[in-house]
DNA sequence: CGATACTGTCCTGTATAGCGGACAGTGTGT
DNA sequence: ACACACTGTCCGCTATACAGGACAGTATCG
């Protein structure tokens, strides 16, 4: 995750480093493990953690676990109140899972991966394919090829790390034909995908844009494989209106007469 | 905010400062004029910002404006998702502001000062007092004397600090009719305040205790000071219950059965 | 026009933050 | 009983992150 260097690190380093791992195992976590799994001196991390728990940014609970703390939770809401395509997208995520009673979600890119930034499950028992939050290769997903859209092969070409074209499962995606897939998303914007991350799942999206049609994130169902194509179509019909309502109400700039 | 230390600050307590400051204002902010905020350089902010752009802890806009980035947003969900006291509180506020119409909060205190952590808003039009995030000294509220029912007297003087005892009007509050009213809260579990940070405003409250029968937030309701006492007495039914609920669940751990 | 106030970038010296390691305490296995 | 793996605290050395300022560029003002 940090840079391989084996010199001393920066405190805001290991700060994000400490963040980041938190995020990644979800979970709460001791001190010296916090430690032993970023690669830094104990005495740096109870420094950090103090530093950060004081300041509300982390909590330590009684059996002394390091985990986010509440002002992550007030961060987070300044930033949803900043960004209406996190208001609004939410908002059509979870009416649409009412109406069609599928699992639907809003994903976005972060650096270079590829993450559902919101889930709202369907009505059917159908299983959670991935966590909120958790970053996934960008080419394991259909909504990842919306995404790429609005960039050039070449910019492709160096966001994404070679090994995130290898599936789980050990295929490997061949960079052309992804490339074409991009291209393919960019002009129909929607984009289906059968069995990629998983045989059983088939994943439907459309791309929500920014005021310069910049895909800034997709909405998109997780269905059953065996969904009929018609079914799915008529589906993937519903997230384009969807996707098109979203962006029209992100034209209004969010604190554009806001006070001083 | 910050010590007032004339010496040279850490990277970390940096750091702290900006987020703190970002959550204050509210609004995206040039990277001179945050610097000019927080008094620090504006070659360390430079440095700072550019590192945490790229970490996506924060964001910078076409217009160069510094605000939160998309991480906090992911690092309040796995927040929230470990605190079932976010989730069920937020529910029962949503139920509670249906069912009566009336304006719902959940508030909890952070650091030394009293917040609103989610609001939602009733069906009447009434203006909204307090926006989420925003820090109010713990006495100006009713909720504050109750989530400090756990604390002893001593505690209670050392946590907050004189100033915080003038209402925004000017007035004083006595720091023995303070403790009085706290001692009061610890017996009831509920506070009704009429026009303390606001006139027109009746603040009433329940708080939501812990597995040791600690106030951790209180669920409450903004009225109209006009309101009838026979009226404010019921909604106070309502929220001790909420709130009753709301504590109940907390006693489930959140991840006892996690996996690694 | 010059004066003033920005902004973003780059450089250099030094106060100090972070590292490594020692330490005592606790728990668990054999 | 000992060995081993922890944990949380403390301390001194030194590589370096930070502060401070210089710099060029841009904008607004009278």
């Amino acid at each position: 995750m940090s840079e391989i260097s084996r010199t001393r690190a920066r405190g805001i380093d290991r700060v994000v480093d400490v963040l980041e791992h938190l995020r990644a195992v979800r979970h709460p976590i001791g001190i010296g493990e916090l430690a032993r799994a970023i690669g830094a001196p104990r005495s740096s991390i109870y420094e950090i953690v103090e530093r950060l728990t004081d300041s509300g940014l982390l909590e330590v609970d009684e059996q002394n676990q390091v985990y986010f703390g509440p002002s992550v939770y007030f961060y987070a809401d300044a930033y949803l109140a900043s960004h209406p395509l996190f208001r609004h997208g939410r908002d059509e995520a979870i009416r649409l899972s009412k109406v069609t009673g599928e699992t639907t979600q809003i994903c976005m890119l972060l650096g270079n991966k590829y993450t559902v930034a919101f889930m709202q499950p369907g009505s059917s028992l159908f299983r959670i394919i991935s966590e909120t939050g958790v970053l996934v290769p960008i080419p394991w997903t259909a909504s990842g090829r919306l995404l790429l859209a609005g960039m050039s092969d070449d910019s492709i070409r160096a966001l994404i790390p070679p090994e995130d074209y290898v599936l789980p499962d050990g295929r490997v995606i061949d960079i052309k034909d992804f490339l074409t897939d991009v291209a393919a998303a960019r002009l129909t914007n929607r984009t289906m995908t059968l069995g990629l991350s998983d045989p059983y799942t088939a994943c439907l999206a459309a791309a929500i844009l920014d005021e310069k049609a910049h895909a800034v994130a997709t909405i998109c169902f997780m269905v059953p494989a065996a969904t009929p194509l018609e079914k799915r179509e008529e589906l993937l019909d519903e997230l384009v209106a969807a996707a098109r309502n979203v962006s029209s109400r992100l034209i209004d700039k969010p604190w554009a007469a806001a006070p001083r």
